[in-house]
Parts: C-alpha cells; structure tokens; sequence
DNA sequence: AAATGCGATAACGTATACGTTATTGGCTGG
DNA sequence: CCAGCCAATAACGTATACGTTATCGCATTT
C-alpha cells in the first residue's frame, strides 16, 4: 500500500497538516472544471482520475459526489463523470439565487453599519475594478469584481449564505469567462458598485437592497442575452 | 463478503432499483437526526453506525461528510459524528437565507403567473393550515405550513432554488417543532400566506416579494425570541 | 497527589479486493 | 448487410485490509 511520503511533508513544523486526499481532488479537480482543463462535455472514469492525481479511488469518489451535488459534473454509472455544460437556463437560475442572497447580504451589511476598515475592502475592490477597466484588463476587472463581491457577502455576517454564495458562484465561473469578452465594457458594474456603496454608508438597507438586486439582475439578464444571441446556449 | 440479498430485492419488476447504500445512510442519519433519535450533541463513531445500518464503513463515511457539508453534524476525527446543536445565532443564519430564497420564488410566481392548477396548490395548503388551526392540531398546522412553503419555492421555476431550499430548512426542523407549542397561535401566518397567495394571482411581483420577506422576517425573529427567552440557546 | 511520559489501542484515512452489472464487440441468422 | 444475441470485459458499489496517529490508561517522578 502506498501511502502519502513523508519525506515529502509539505515543510513547515508541527502544526502544518498535510490536506486529505479527498480535499485536494475535490480542490484539483474544481480547478481542472474551471479552468477549462476538463471542459464541458468531458467524461473521466473514476480510475482515470485517480491514477491523475496519484491516490486511489476512494478520496476520488468522494470529491465526485461533492461535486455533483454543487452541481459542477454528474456521475454516470458506466460512464464516468461527466462534466456539466452550463446552459442559458441554468445561468438564469443561478443568477436568480444570486440577486437574492447577495442583495440579502447588501441589506444586512447596510442594517448593521460597517466599520472604517471594512468600507474600506469595498472601495478598494471598486478602485482595483476602475483601474483594471482604464487600463483594459479584462482579466483584473474580473478579479476584482469577484473581490468586491465576495467581500460584500463576507461583511453581511452570515457565514452560510457567504458558503452558498461562492459555491453557486463558481457554477457560473466559465460562462462569466466566456461573456466577459463578448460584453460591452462593464462601466455599469463599476458605477452601480459605488451606488451600492454608498448606501450601505448611508446605512439605508432598502436602498442597498434594491439597487444591488437590480444590479445582479441586469447582469444576469445581459449574461443570458449574450449567451443567446451567440448561440452559446451550452457552455 | 455480504452484499444486497438479491431475493429481498423490493418487488416490483426490472425499473426498480435498489436504492444505493449511501443514499439509504444519508436519509436514515438525517431522519434519526430529524426525529430527536440522535439529539444534538450525540457522538456516533462511523463503525457503530455502519453496524447499526447493517453496511460497511464506506457509504456510512460518504453519508457523514454529506450531512456534514449540510450542517446537521460535524466528524470530528476520533470522537465519531457529532450531531450540531443549533443555535439562535444559526437560527438567524437559516431564517435569513430562506426569507431571501423564498422571496424570491414568491417574486417570481407572481412575475411568471401561475396556471389554475398551479394557485390550487397553494389556496389546498393555507385551507389545511386554516383547519388545522381550528383543530388545535400543531402538527398538522406545521406539516401544512410546510407543504405551502414547498409549493411555493417549487411553483418558482427554480430548481436550484428549490433544492436549496429544501436542504436549508431542515436545518431548521429541530427549532421548529420545539418553539411550535411555545409560540402563540400561529393565525398571522395564515392570513400573511393568504396575502401573498393574492398578490400572487394579481401578478403583482414586487408585493408578493415584499408581503413574502417580512412575513418570514417575522418568523425567524419570532422564533429566535422564543429560543432566547426560554434560554434554548442551544438546540 | 498532580504532572509527565510512554505504550496500547482504537478510530480514521486511504488503498485494495471483489461481486455485480451495464456496455461492447463479435458472431449468427435472416 | 443488418438486427439481435452472447460472451468478455470494464466500471462501479461496497466491503475489507492496513498503515497512521490521536487518545487514554498506567506507571513513574516530584
């Protein structure tokens, strides 16, 4: 039986653990789907994976199911795991969750008021998110509106709907790749961050909640558009 | 080795299958969870319960880490699966999510418009809210309360919605069913279900968001009250 | 008696073994 | 040549085996 060498124990002293092997193929194989390393469509068998990432079956067979249940592959009984290609359908509903539990978050952060620092990790993103924009880096733009949003859904103080959120996010991690360069400038996206922002100064939640709402909504309504009209209806 | 006894095979012809042994785990911890059988705070080790369910370790283990992603309990490595108190702090967290979700849904219903058949569902469950309520029957008011909301979230045209929904509230169960005999007659609810059913049929989405939001706001800060006066801080 | 160290043991993570069954490729009959 | 059958096989679901390591009891020390 060939175990994890422990010769090769990541570095560091005593209180670094080496992850479970169930953890780094779910996390390798998340990335591989995201990445685009195993695109839609693509079908491994469990061994396949396995022998991939240099561990049995068992740790593989776990992030498998963790990963169907996010909805990211399905598991063919015969046929490997197959991984999901994201329809215009699935993207309206996953922007439809989306609007609700991040406006629910916009209201929150609003409601209870955040504190100098933590405005502070808005503004940031949103100031990252006009730079990348003027210096057309589409990329950045991208990793900073995540940063901004994830920081919203962190500073809500609802540790669930912050895990919801990322893991229904990442479900529409390729289509917003692909639209992100198909997209008219996202001039929008940076103006309505800062409204939103200042509300949430403003400790005004209704206000918060709906300019955020309306926001997520027009952009999952252009992102479905666009899926549409290129014909993209399966990414 | 034992497998399945093939002439147990449960009846039926050749489009019944045998349920798989994890799936079998998952529901039965969930529902011995669900029921008080394993109360808050109970440790099981895998071993014990794989006896218990009369299976091996593996689809006990697959069940456990499923449950735990879920939030009923914790695997705490060589102190078994702990199943998680609930707390009015969790209680907040859960009510906040479903109250963005099923706003949503109920907006959604109402934007969509929905067929005779379909406000049935919904009209059948607040009048079996309503006898039960006249009955001083709690149980059935809470299986009747819960059949409306499950209607609505369904009725939404949502799956992913639905589905994370459905995983949510059960988070809640336990809280639930303790706080159902401390509260006051639940006879708000019916009438705010009432409400939302007609803002429903006169497709007005934004009430029907509305209508639907404060009411399980209420709810949830209801419950959680209860939960802090009666110092059921842990559940 | 309390604290420390150490060995036994139990529980876990992972690997492997194994029965079952769907799929597949070839063969036979039309 | 094609449809249907059959055997081989591959992939899966589940069970079991096994190395690792945390915990616990017990003895030794202060």
């Amino acid at each position: 039986m060939r175990y994890a060498d422990p010769t090769v124990d990541r570095g560091l002293s005593p209180p670094m653990r080496r992850k479970p092997f169930t953890e780094q193929a779910y996390e390798q194989i998340k990335q591989r789907i995201l990445g685009n390393a195993l695109p839609p469509g693509t079908q491994v068998l469990e061994q396949q994976l396995a022998d991939d990432l240099g561990m049995s079956r068992t740790p593989v067979r776990e992030a498998a199911m963790r990963l169907a249940r996010e909805g990211l592959v399905e598991v063919r009984p015969r046929h490997g795991i197959r991984v999901l290609p994201i329809s215009a359908g699935d993207m309206r509903e996953i922007y439809e969750i989306l609007t609700a539990l991040e406006s629910a978050a916009a209201e929150a952060c609003a409601r209870r008021g955040l504190g100098e620092a933590e405005i502070e990790q808005l503004t940031e993103a949103v100031e990252d998110m006009d730079r990348a924009l003027a210096a057309d880096d589409l990329d950045a733009w991208a990793a900073a509106d995540e940063a901004f949003h994830r920081a919203l859904t962190g500073l809500g103080g609802n540790r669930r709907l912050q895990a919801l959120v990322d893991t229904i996010w990442d479900q529409a991690h390729r289509a917003r790749m692909v639209t992100l360069r198909l997209r008219p400038k996202p001039k929008g996206s940076n103006d309505a961050h800062r409204a939103l922002v200042a509300a949430i100064i403003a400790r005004d939640a209704e206000t918060a909640r709906r300019l955020h709402s309306q926001h997520r909504q027009e952009s999952g309504d252009l992102l479905v558009d666009i899926l549409n009209h290129f014909g993209l209806s399966q990414l």
